[in-house]
DNA sequence: TTTGCAATTGATAAAAATTATCATTTTATT
DNA sequence: AATAAAATGATAATTTTTATCAATTGCAAA
């Protein structure tokens, strides 16, 4: 499946701006907006950065790529094919820790407790630490 | 133990503005800064935003307060008496969840691993759930 | 294939959030 | 009370994000 039907099988239309934007996603995990703009740009400077904030918009809505919250500063943007935690380190570096066990561990634990109620429906794990 | 005291008690200067401030975090969780600086404004108008920028910065550095990572919105900061996860409900809540024995264990966890040379500082566990 | 319309983009400006600078003031210690 | 380091206010600049709107484009249906 290329790039193009991947977007489209969202519902969302696949412009060219956004096939580009996908692709530089694919090969930059946690990625901050301006290095996603600057590497758009390499490959095609017309792109607008209202664009861009517009694309990663649409993406995050019908679920293509999940907002991270780096701590202390902008936002960064996670292409999402697999549930995986984050570890955050002092040299700012964002790191993919994929722990399925955890997961359901973390889970299981709170099918008991004053939370059992709740519908869960995610679960992040953020890790911070010195190298 | 006063505020003065707690603010001291982390080597740093227990400033009026910082005081003030702390007061505000105290009674208020999860706040976004614009929220935090509205209140600290009422208190005390005078106090600049650049200011607040620094003190909840240093507080950060200190470990006062940490930056929470709300996806998809701006930077909240929450006072840090203990260590607890958040729960992000479908109706924009965040609720507290305590459970120092679940940091243990993910901390145990890393300890094993790819992962056992990092210096773990912090776990936070953001669960997503439908009430 | 062509047509039509809703969705998307570019260009631009405006708004919002954050950081930098520096003279002045203040805290905590001597 | 004197002192040095740290913090603040005032201000401006920078950075990040959003808004507007006319022009363009993807794509579904004719």
């Amino acid at each position: 499946m290329n790039t193009a039907e991947k977007i489209r099988l969202k519902g969302i239309k696949a412009t060219p701006q956004r096939q580009l934007v996908y692709e530089v996603l694919e090969v930059s995990c946690h990625a901050p907006i301006d290095e996603i703009t600057k590497k758009v740009h390499t490959k095609n400077p017309c792109i607008t950065v209202a664009s861009i904030y517009r694309i990663l918009d649409s993406f995050c809505e019908v679920g293509l790529v999940s907002l991270l919250n780096h701590p202390g500063g902008k936002s960064y943007y996670d292409i999402t094919p697999t549930m995986h935690h984050h570890i955050y380190t002092d040299d700012n570096k964002v790191l993919d820790y994929v722990d399925e066990e955890l997961t359901e561990l973390i889970k299981n634990r709170l099918r008991e407790g004053q939370f059992k109620d709740l519908n869960i429906e995610q679960i992040l794990v953020q890790i911070f630490a010195k190298k």
